[in-house]
DNA sequence: AGTTTCTATAAATTTTATTGATAGTTTTTC
DNA sequence: GAAAAACTATCAATAAAATTTATAGAAACT
């Protein structure tokens, strides 16, 4: 048994397909079909039932896949281990971001990083938060930016920052005329709302799907789209929530629309999460240090009350 | 990386010596000598100092260590999974067994084990309770029989059963004419003690610790040696104790000279003991049903108190 | 039925691991 | 302190293994 051939055998489990998980291992098709069946004959036992098409797992073979998944992701860590001896903070780094931090965030600390840690080539996708989590547990990224907690088995969480919630209250609505809000104002018929899963605990959380299910034919908020939102929302269609760092970026006259939130201000906690193996932690750290270092400056809430990225 | 390189890295970690390493992984020492190097131009890091005679591990080597025995020993459960799904139990099968439990346990079920579990190679060593942990924990046996709880962090332990304490107490002792014995009648200065670091909770651990520094130059209580103990027990030098499965050896004008404790009876607790990682642990559940199936007629005390083996 | 898609197989080739022989060190022994 | 022994590294030769190219065969799609 080989490292090489358990990875054979994740790449077909994941592509269910020979020919295409080839591809992903830069090796021609015959290469996986010998080399699996050359585990498969060791161990006498079908990984694959090739009967089916598209292929599919046998149930010995699910538990192979998983217990393969950790020897292999086990041996990537012991290039980290000499990684972390030497202090080197480099290769490749593939890092999710969620649609509603990207735009923020993003410009906000990737020259800073860049500049300071040079070596480190860093990917980073924008996904949607059950991307990321899939996409963590499977090790095809190493780390993501996302709405915690999350309460996910296999996943840690450490907290970036806490970013308050404002509202954007067009002229027309019933509530413009107030300088600040409170939580319990808000009310479902007139909020339009993010994506991401991000509604508000409890009660809210229900506006927030009966909302969806009104306007799933009627419009579709793509991902970034918090242009999109306040558009939606400055023709009349009601009010909504804005993190805060989108505030920032908004044209004079919309600002007018904005009002904070009494205290406790409703916020939501954004942390950077990795997989519990904790594979390329200097590189977590580092990105963690980066980041804590620039929000410091461009964040400055006091009195948070934090909404559950969970719709329970 | 490879496997093979990992557990070439392990042989020559544990053997200080590429040599003997060598013979033990059935190759040559060139074969070792170069797989080594590769592994370390590849990680870019030295595993083993090599000025240093006997051959030490650099300080990344240790924690590369650490994790190949992880990687190699993860590797094996892939194999276990398999059989398991089998149902099959078979093959090599190392155990370890305490000097004290060796000869009366063993015989009473390795016939029953080997019958009905034929494919499965017994290796039996005895072994003293701190070997048996160390080799656990490097994988050299696969499980072992020892008196428990030992709290070690990497080692599970399945109690097979309770085996009661017993006085042997020769005539002239003054406690002789007692019919039964009560856990406060016992006197250090009178007291031969069993090996395996057995000792009783509390004040009594200290009258065992009294004996042995007296009696180290004087004696050595060899594996096995209960015979020996009775015999010096015979002889005048004190009263002692026997686990109570040897009570039923021993000859009948001996047999005149065992006391049963009041209840609560004191015991100890006997269990087989595996890594925490599980591996084969289809035969352990087979061994602890042989064995909790010979005993359950052989010991049928109530009311027991459980020494701890652990002199703290 | 013909075409496409996919996996298995076979032979050739490249790559990799292993060996045997030996040189160069260090340690041990007398 | 010189000779012997023990140990690791290196080199060229060999054996073993992985990979490839080419192709056959089976199943799914049109």
């Amino acid at each position: 048994m080989t490292i090489t051939q358990l990875y054979y055998v994740l790449a077909v489990a994941e592509n269910q397909n020979f020919t295409k998980a080839a591809e992903k291992c830069f090796v021609t098709q015959p290469t996986l079909s010998m080399q699996i069946q050359k585990l498969e004959d060791q161990l006498d036992v079908l990984i694959f039932d090739r009967t089916k098409k598209p292929i599919e797992l046998t149930d010995v073979g699910k538990k192979i896949v998983t217990q393969a998944r950790n020897i292999v992701n086990e041996s990537y860590r012991i290039q980290d281990i000499v990684d972390q001896q030497k202090g080197f903070i480099g290769g490749e780094f593939k890092l999710g971001i969620i649609p509603t931090v990207m735009p923020t965030l993003l410009p906000m600390f990737l020259k800073n990083f860049i500049k300071k840690h040079p070596k480190v080539k860093l990917k980073i996708e924008e996904l949607a938060t059950e991307e990321i989590i899939s996409k963590i547990n499977d090790g095809h990224i190493d780390a993501a930016i996302a709405a915690t907690p999350l309460e996910e088995e296999n996943i840690k969480e450490r907290v970036l920052y806490f970013e308050p919630f404002v509202s954007y209250i067009p002229e027309n609505h019933r509530l413009h005329k107030h300088k600040k809000i409170d939580v319990s104002d808000l009310d479902i018929d007139d909020m339009l709302l993010l994506e991401d899963g991000h509604c508000f605990r409890d009660g809210v959380i229900n506006l927030c799907k009966a909302f969806k299910n009104q306007t799933d034919d009627q419009f579709q908020l793509e991902s970034g789209s918090i242009e999109t939102l306040i558009k939606l929302s400055n023709e009349g269609l009601g009010m909504t929530l804005l993190p805060y760092l989108h505030t920032l970026d908004i044209n004079d006259k919309e600002k007018e629309n904005l009002h904070h939130f009494n205290d406790p201000t409703p916020a939501r906690e954004v942390s950077i999460i990795y997989h519990k193996s904790e594979l390329k932690m200097q590189i977590i750290e580092a990105l963690q240090d980066v980041i804590s270092g620039v929000i410091r400056g461009a964040i400055a809430f006091q009195n948070v009350e934090i909404i559950s990225p969970l719709a329970k």
